[in-house]
DNA sequence: AAAGGTGTTTATCG
DNA sequence: TCGATAAACACCTT
């Protein structure tokens, strides 16, 4: 749920409230949130005193930059944000709590307990694994076609695979996946290296279009994903068909079809994404 | 009412 | 090294 324009949208929301906050105490109410090497005491040890500064993006993750510490924080499903006052009552599945030096707390709200909190010294985050493999980020500056089209002839797994690897390309999702596929006119399941140059530049264009307009619409809210100002997406009336299946294609009127590809729900239309030989 | 679907990443298998 | 699969969870739908 959270992709990259829902992660963008949580940072922004993140950076307006709680910049220049400070860290007083953290409270972990279930363990396996923080990544090793960090335990949950070292981990709040290492919190306290420490400032906010501002609150960056790679891919789907949130790096928030302190005094001496980067903490990640990767959302999974349904990892949420909220900024409450002390005497909010604390919902369910609250899993950590930063209290300010304000009196305000940030909390951290994960039904499934997917998401996880990393703590990197502040001038070694580049080194962290997941940043160093990860792909660029899709817009036009960083994601060059001539190395997404070296990428697809390396491979022979389905395109649709391929464009949720984030080490292809970061922070497209199965929404995005989804709705890219569509745009560039593509088969989820055509094999990346059967793709021709055309067709490459279709999907690398539609990539960076649709997730540049869903940052715009301020993410898409499909199930529960709320900002950190509480609000919802827009995004998701202007999704073609994800969450279509049933309805006409925007573009030829034939019924969206739901499949299954690399072990997930994929929305397409069969009449505009036919499968291209190679 | 049990079973299956929901999506992201990492670990593990062949 | 690559690709496929399972596991980490809770809730909702069938």
């Amino acid at each position: 749920m959270p992709e990259l324009p829902e992660v963008e949208t949580i940072r922004k929301g993140l950076n307006q409230l709680i910049t220049g906050a400070v860290i007083i105490d953290v409270a972990v109410f279930w363990d396996r949130m923080i990544t090793p090497p960090f335990s949950t005491g070292k981990f709040k040890k290492a919190l306290r005193g420490e400032t906010i500064h501002t609150v960056e993006r790679r891919g789907k993750y949130l790096i928030f930059l302190l005094d001496h510490w980067a903490m990640v924080s990767h959302l999974r499903m349904e990892g949420k944000y909220e900024v409450n006052h002390s005497g909010d009552p604390i919902q369910k599945h609250t899993h950590v709590i930063f209290y300010l030096a304000d009196g305000r707390q940030l909390r951290y709200l994960d039904v499934r307990k997917f998401g996880r909190f990393t703590l990197l010294p502040i001038d070694k985050r580049e080194e962290y694994e997941p940043f160093k493999k990860m792909g660029p980020e899709p817009v036009a500056d960083f994601f060059k076609l001539n190395e997404f089209r070296k990428d697809l002839s390396k491979s022979s797994r389905v395109i649709k695979a391929v464009i949720l690897d984030q080490n292809i390309v970061a922070g497209v999702g199965n929404i995005y996946a989804d709705e890219s596929l569509f745009q560039a006119k593509i088969n989820p399941l055509q094999p990346a290296n059967t793709i021709g140059p055309a067709a490459a530049k279709r999907l690398r264009d539609a990539i960076i279009d649709v997730i540049g307009r869903a940052v715009e619409a301020g993410g898409s809210t499909i199930r529960t994903y709320k900002n950190t100002l509480g609000e919802a997406g827009k995004f998701q009336v202007s999704l073609a068909v994800y969450g279509q299946t049933g309805k006409p294609c925007p573009r030829c009127g034939h019924p969206i079809e739901k499949i299954r590809v690399a072990q997930r729900g994929t929305h397409y239309c069969p009449h505009c994404q036919k499968m291209k030989k190679a």
